[in-house]
DNA sequence: AGACAGAATGACAACGTTTTCATAACGGCC
DNA sequence: GGCCGTTATGAAAACGTTGTCATTCTGTCT
């Protein structure tokens, strides 16, 4: 089953086989067909090993992201695998939820042969503190690309494909302004990640443009989590001056906090507002439907890998990011706050509190 | 950077370095410390290539799922990664949402050294009518499980870890009885699937050992999507005499059900109880909190891997599907149906049907 | 000291391809 | 028919590692 034996079979040269396999243009149609139905008789197969060693590629692209399962990375992994089926690419996933290694180790594994290039689609602890010029000097050389930067500062020098997150969250916060509200609270995400801070800044410079300045208090973070964005919107629901409308980093945690705002027997959007980011598959289908910032995510999975394959081919693909158009999706999560100020401590929590 | 610069470097031969990285006892301590240095000193890394093609054998697991970002599989892949990990073993991913090849062009990547084993986890179209004798054979030989049984028939005597879905049906359709519903709808998966006919299986089962018998026309095919989901639901709404419950083959067309439950001005669980099946990750703060049968994913996830890794390494592992339990979790999605019957006409969509 | 067992090391083949280079076949032209 | 320019094919090296086998070294025992 390798190719000597088709060779043999076929009455031809190996040389021969692999030139009928790799450019058949350059075989005599009659020795082609010989060898094809060798090939057949045989069920000879390529063996990818031995190709992917000689041609001293791996094929491979390592996708780094939390968690599989997360809404969000659906479309941007349907970009990603679309380019690699059309580039030949294969998708090898590594998550970060259970373990967290530096990114110099994913590093090392394009070193070592394991994958020709790296896209980083989210990472709580990237890099350690102590080995911060190591990794960039091993990350220079690495074909690497990040999707929606979703990561930590160090690695802000990297090139990613991404919406201006700050812009985006600046101008959802101005919506709600707009809509007549004062105190907007917001549930950040994980506190290392770029991402967040960019829409928490987004979030600030709106604030800080409107009458009212700045109200630093109403930041909340909620750990990107659902149980972390549970705990922020208690946080805030309990302020002596409770926010009328919140803005959360991203859609899951926008509907823990209207989970939670709902148990305090408040209404969304009538007693309070909510925007959530991202525009999951579940945004539109929730009660109410979630006024969110949606991204173009198979674009940007599609042009991150395509960046990343051109920087695998050794083409220089820079250093600055990449952005694409963001858009703010008005639902029914979202209204003017009520004359009235909303009474917050009327409702009484249907369920014990986790 | 390959071994043989290491071996000049320490003033020994490549077998030396060979054995200082794969087994090092072999070695003597003083040449073990002299390679040990001209390793750190040219940054040398093995060829992952070059040994994985010695070896014959690639490290990787191909993954089959229809799409990432779907919140069911976070625990089964958790679960898989987590074997991966303490083997050594990587994972590639394969989404067959786009495109959909067969099988057998999977089985093939296990041939041509691609991948050492497959775990299906989900496969609209799995295999073409025409090629079975063809894939039986070539499955045959082929390291495979499959996780959760989400597949054809044709499949069905493939390895595969999973739930007794027929069995959990039954026992949910029965809470649903118990509960006082007699009238209950069923909303199916996806045609093809295994899974979502043992469910379907289960439901009847239980209808048809309930006084009221079986009430076949309550079954409606939800298509494993949200739109298919929502139009079901609609058509079981429609219905002369409406359902009191709706049943949904997953957690995600229960979150369709509820959301078009609630669009005719109807409550969930007032006039309609909604039960589920998975337990996402959003299944506990959805509103109302979702009535489901839970999986043992991470469970699931291993096992699968295990038997897997177990059949690569050449065991067999017979066909026996291995079973693990499953568990009904009550939440506020149900409740007995109301004394008087719910008149299901009565309220207005609030927004256009799409 | 010599012999010998055992440990440590080295030389080299092998894994299955691709690719370069040289050779052989081919076809057209004088 | 011989010559030449193409085109098609074959022989062999190379990729970097592992593993087998033979060899050398080390230390211990007589």
């Amino acid at each position: 089953m390798s190719i000597k034996q088709v060779a043999k079979l076929a009455g031809v040269s190996i040389s021969t086989v692999s030139r009928c396999l790799n450019s058949p243009d350059q075989v005599k149609p009659k020795t082609l067909a010989a060898v094809q139905s060798a090939i057949d008789e045989t069920g000879y197969a390529p063996n990818a090993l031995a190709r992917n060693f000689r041609r001293g590629k791996t094929g491979l692209v390592l996708v780094v992201l939390q968690s599989v399962g997360l809404p969000f990375w659906e479309g941007v992994m349907r970009g990603i695998n679309g380019v690699a089926r059309e580039t030949g690419y294969s998708i090898l996933i590594r998550e970060t939820a259970s373990s967290q290694p530096e990114l110099d180790d994913y590093c090392k594994m394009v070193m070592s042969k394991e994958a020709d290039g790296i896209i980083v689609l989210a990472s709580p602890s990237p890099i350690s503190s102590t080995s911060s010029s190591h990794y960039s000097n091993q990350a220079r050389r690495t074909p690497i690309v990040l999707g929606c930067e979703n990561v930590t500062d160090e690695m802000a020098h990297i090139p990613s494909v991404r919406v201006d997150n700050r812009r985006a969250a600046s101008e959802a916060t101005q919506y709600l302004l707009q809509l007549g509200h004062q105190r907007i609270g917001f549930i950040a995400g994980s506190r290392g990640s770029l991402l967040t801070r960019d829409r928490e800044r987004g979030y600030r410079d709106a604030m800080k443009a409107s009458p009212r300045g700045e109200h630093s208090g109403w930041v909340v973070n909620g750990d990107q989590t659902i149980e972390g964005a549970r705990r922020a919107t208690r946080q805030l629901l309990s302020l002596p001056e409770a926010p009328t409308a919140i803005f959360c980093a991203n859609d899951e945690m926008a509907m823990a906090a209207i989970f939670e705002v709902k148990r305090r027997g408040l209404r969304v959007p009538d007693d309070i507002s909510v925007v959530g980011f991202d525009d999951t598959r579940y945004a539109a289908i929730m009660d109410p439907p979630l006024t969110t910032v949606v991204q173009p995510t198979e674009e940007i999975g599609e042009r991150t890998m395509r960046r990343l394959i051109s920087a695998i081919e050794g083409h220089d693909i820079g250093e600055a990011p990449e952005i694409v158009e963001h858009r703010l999706i008005v639902r029914d999560s979202t209204a003017p706050p009520r004359a009235g100020e909303p009474d917050n401590r009327r409702g009484q929590p249907t369920e014990q509190t986790v």
